[in-house]
DNA sequence: CGGGCGGCCTGGAGGC
DNA sequence: TGCCTCCAGGCCGCCC
């Protein structure tokens, strides 16, 4: 489901309701997500701890309690908050709750439980497995043209994948690779290593905008993506080429494409994109 | 090592 | 109505 804009949008949502909330207790219902969610540990480091900030590290949402505990979140492919009145009936899929003071639950529901909720000591946040190797943020100045386009000399993978390597980049998922491609004017296929430093530079400035965008406008949502409030995402009706399939491109009169890089969707405009 | 791909899951859509 | 197949916004880990 979420890029780094939905994330985001999870975040600053979070952050507006949790902020200086104390987590009451926590009951998980369905421990096998992505990663067996560890009940013990996760209900010893956070109950009774008072929540002191809400950020994002790539897709992951970090909830960082007083105590220099963080709860870990991942929403894989279907994952969602919610925050509701303690006493709403319990939905399907709601595996992990979080009762706060004041008679109100943070539920994690997650239908294909690919996602991940763990608790972290913060000084062991950094050496975390799912947080080590992660590459740079697109919003940091070490996301720049001239380091992309040295890391990518050599690399015969297609640019649509170089860019969608949590590795090296973070936070651009299937749908804002389309579109940054589609925006740089970059064929989704070019193999990495024969993109060029001018070429690096818009798409560098690509990725970014793309991405500053679909934060303003609270994301994309396609099927069923929705902030805390219960909100969708209104960047959907800015996407060029992501679901467009046979239909016309908005710059030139050719017929948006679809193809496939190991099992998931590309869509890209062959008169736009080189 | 880089790169390709299967697998993890449920549910909705569409074809027959 | 049902049954089948395909598809989905992520990402790990195995294989060559």
């Amino acid at each position: 489901m979420p890029e780094l804009p939905e994330v985001q949008a999870v975040c600053d949502g979070l952050r507006q309701k949790i902020l200086n909330r104390v987590v009451q207790a926590v009951q998980v219902h369905e421990c096998r997500l992505r990663w067996p969610v560890k009940i013990d540990e996760l209900s010893r480091l956070i109950t009774g701890q008072e929540v002191v900030g809400v950020r994002r590290i790539a897709k992951y949402i970090v909830i960082q309690f007083r105590n220099e505990v963080s709860l870990l979140i991942h929403l894989g492919m279907s994952g969602r908050l919610g925050l509701v009145d303690a006493n709403s009936s319990l939905r399907k899929h709601d595996h992990v709750i979080f009762s706060l003071m004041g008679e109100e639950e943070l539920r994690f529901n997650d239908p294909r439980r690919f996602g991940m909720v763990e608790a972290v000591e913060n000084s062991e946040l950094e050496e975390h497995p799912r947080i080590r190797n992660l590459g740079v943020e697109p919003f940091s100045p070490e996301f720049n043209a001239k380091s992309f386009y040295e890391l990518s000399r050599g690399s015969k993978v297609a640019i649509k994948k170089f860019i969608m390597d949590s590795k090296r980049l973070v936070g651009v998922g299937n749908i804002y690779a389309s579109e940054a491609l589609f925006r740089a004017g970059i064929h989704p296929n070019t193999q990495a290593g024969r993109v060029g430093l001018k070429r690096w530079e818009q798409l560098v400035v690509s990725i970014v905008d793309v991405l500053t965008k679909a934060i303003k406008r609270g994301g994309t949502t396609i099927r069923d993506f929705e902030n805390l409030d219960g909100v969708a995402g209104y960047f959907t009706k800015e996407l060029n080429v992501y679901g467009k399939d046979g239909q016309p491109c908005s710059c030139c009169e050719r017929v948006i494409r679809k193809m496939r890089h190991s099992a998931r969707s590309t869509y890209y405009c062959p008169g736009c994109q080189h």
